[in-house]
RNA sequence: GGCCCCUUCGUCUAGCGGUCAGGACGCGGCCCUUUCACGGCUGAAACACGGGUUCGAUUCCCGUAGGGGUCACCA
């Protein structure tokens, strides 16, 4: 809604002002370089106290779907990249793209191009034959309306500098010069009249206002070409400034090979539900490749935006690594509060442990989160640890679970029993002095007792702390389980 | 292939002319310990190569090599 005081077009943002933007095209899920540019974007934009668009590049008709769109919007939401404003959806203006190709066509800065695609790609190759490089040199650029073909389709190119050089300051990159004779004519106008990718960015970053373009490196040629568009309207209507550029550097996968779909890339739903990996954990791996700020690992959102600057981007390309992103999802595993991770773990909990229901188990889920969280990386490894505390007796055994009830080791589970029966408190602490004076007067080793009375409880040979395994399970429960072992 | 860009431990990075080249992940060792973890301490591990500039280059310049991106009526 505008108020009167509201004298700063869209078109002119005050000087000094930072709008950003983030433009998916919406062919498929949200990827991890795409999730690090949004990032970027949000962060420039929050460190400056400017705004942070978003905008759904579906031109592309045939590839764009609806599920692409929520599933991008699921993943900047989860990890808390949403827009400031609504988002704008590209194809739906399509009519203003066209008006301003047609602005560009009857000042002269574009013309109409009748060369089919036939013609075109005949050219290409004959280019490639006499191998030189391929460049679209139309003869309809200087042509006058008498020449044109009436009934022919044609599609609408700008008219590219053919002399000169063009330097963009790109705030990662640094300058990067590129030779005019390397521009062609490109299409800003298919022949069905729809406008294309290059004309739609221009005008809506234009029209939304967008001061600092942050996107991936491979776009850096594109930066050339749409200047053209923007110094030609420039040109004719004034207030058509250059954006500023920030190119960043791709990821790569493990192997050093571009991140792709086919190639070790996952929608960032995949880190949320197959991974199960923490938001915060990912934001802030994300924030730390290509991006460093001192010795500084462990970084909050607030820290973030305090520190972050486009500038300090490197820019060689980085590859990712899930070692390091576990670890730190490792470490917000265990700040994380125990209820909220209790809720996330249930799902997969009841999915793996039939005894486990949400109704009734989400208490002693919280209250077992202490114990369990520091031995998880993951939510799947959380759900893994937390199983015994569910599973129905007679509890199954693991092998070396198994292995370590040897007769020897039931008849001390037996006088532990025994034990355990007389006390009072059922605290950790109270439990732990118990077995330990049992341990004392029975002379053997507390690892004698501790091992057999773990696999009795849980089935396995590894666990929390034995006394919390003990605490959580409850008197019956506990009892319940090392006799079931004992028979 | 043309054009553009990149290059510090295996990986992510700090460095912005003079540092024992720092931190983190991973890896090894030790400590803690009832298991597994967590945590603490500790070790190995890098300036791609060749020329310059400079009293002095990881740092600035130029090559070489390697890597990446891009060359549509896709975005």
């Amino acid at each position: 809604m505008a108020s009167a005081s509201d004298t700063v077009s869209a078109g002119s943002p005050a000087k000094g002002h930072v709008v950003t933007r983030f433009a998916p095209s919406p062919t498929g899920f949200l990827h991890i370089g795409g999730a690090r540019t949004a990032l970027f974007n949000w962060l420039y934009a929050r460190h400056h106290g400017g705004k942070y668009l978003l905008r759904i590049e579906d031109t592309d008709r045939a590839r764009s779907t609806d599920e692409a769109i929520a599933a991008i919007f699921d993943g900047l939401n989860w990890l808390g990249l949403g827009g400031d404003e609504a988002p704008v959806f590209q194809f739906a203006r399509s009519a203003r793209h066209a008006e301003v190709a047609h602005a560009l066509l009857e000042a002269g800065h574009a013309y109409r191009c009748y060369l089919t695609p036939e013609e075109l790609a005949q050219r290409r190759e004959k280019a490639q034959a006499e191998r030189r490089p391929f460049r679209i040199d139309s003869e309809w650029r200087d042509a006058t309306p008498d020449q044109w073909p009436h009934d022919a389709p044609y599609v609408v190119r700008v008219k590219a500098p053919r002399d000169g050089e063009t330097t963009i300051a790109d705030q990662v990159q640094g300058a990067i010069t590129v030779q005019n004779t390397e521009l062609d004519d490109f299409v800003i106008l298919r022949s069905d009249g729809t406008p294309t990718y290059m004309l739609a960015v221009v005008v809506d970053d234009h029209d939304m206002g967008v001061t600092h373009v942050i996107r991936g490196d491979d776009h850096i040629n594109n930066a050339f070409r749409q200047l053209v568009v923007i110094r030609a309207m420039n040109a004719i209507e004034g207030d058509w400034p250059d954006p500023v550029y920030a190119h960043i550097p791709l990821i790569h996968g493990a192997d050093g090979a571009k991140l792709s779909k086919r190639h070790g890339a996952l929608g960032v739903d995949a880190y949320r539900d197959e991974m199960g990996l923490l938001p915060e954990a990912v934001f802030n791996y994300l924030l730390r490749l290509g991006w460093g700020h001192g010795d500084e690992e462990i970084i909050s959102r607030e820290q973030a935006v305090e520190w972050f600057d486009i500038a300090d981007v490197n820019k060689g390309a980085s590859r990712f690594d899930i070692k390091k992103l576990l670890n730190l999802n490792g470490h917000y595993l265990r700040e994380a509060n125990d209820a909220r991770l209790a809720g996330l773990v249930a799902p997969r909990l009841a999915a793996a442990e039939p005894g486990f229901s949400s109704e009734t188990g989400l208490d002693l889920l919280t209250r077992a989160m202490p114990v369990l969280k520091i031995r998880a990386a993951d939510l799947n490894e959380l759900a893994a640890g937390a199983a015994f505390l569910f599973a129905r007796r007679p509890l199954a055994m693991t092998e070396k679970a198994a292995a370590l009830l040897t007769e020897e080791a039931k008849a001390l589970l037996a006088q532990v029993v025994a034990a355990l029966e007389a006390e009072n408190g059922w605290t950790t602490e109270g439990l732990e002095a118990t077995v330990k004076q049992m341990a004392e007067e029975l002379g053997t080793g507390l690892g004698k007792i501790a091992q057999p009375l773990r696999a009795s409880l849980t089935g396995q040979t590894t666990s929390p702390g034995i006394f919390d395994v003990l605490a959580l399970l409850g008197k019956d429960e506990s009892l319940a389980r090392i006799r079931d072992q004992l028979v």
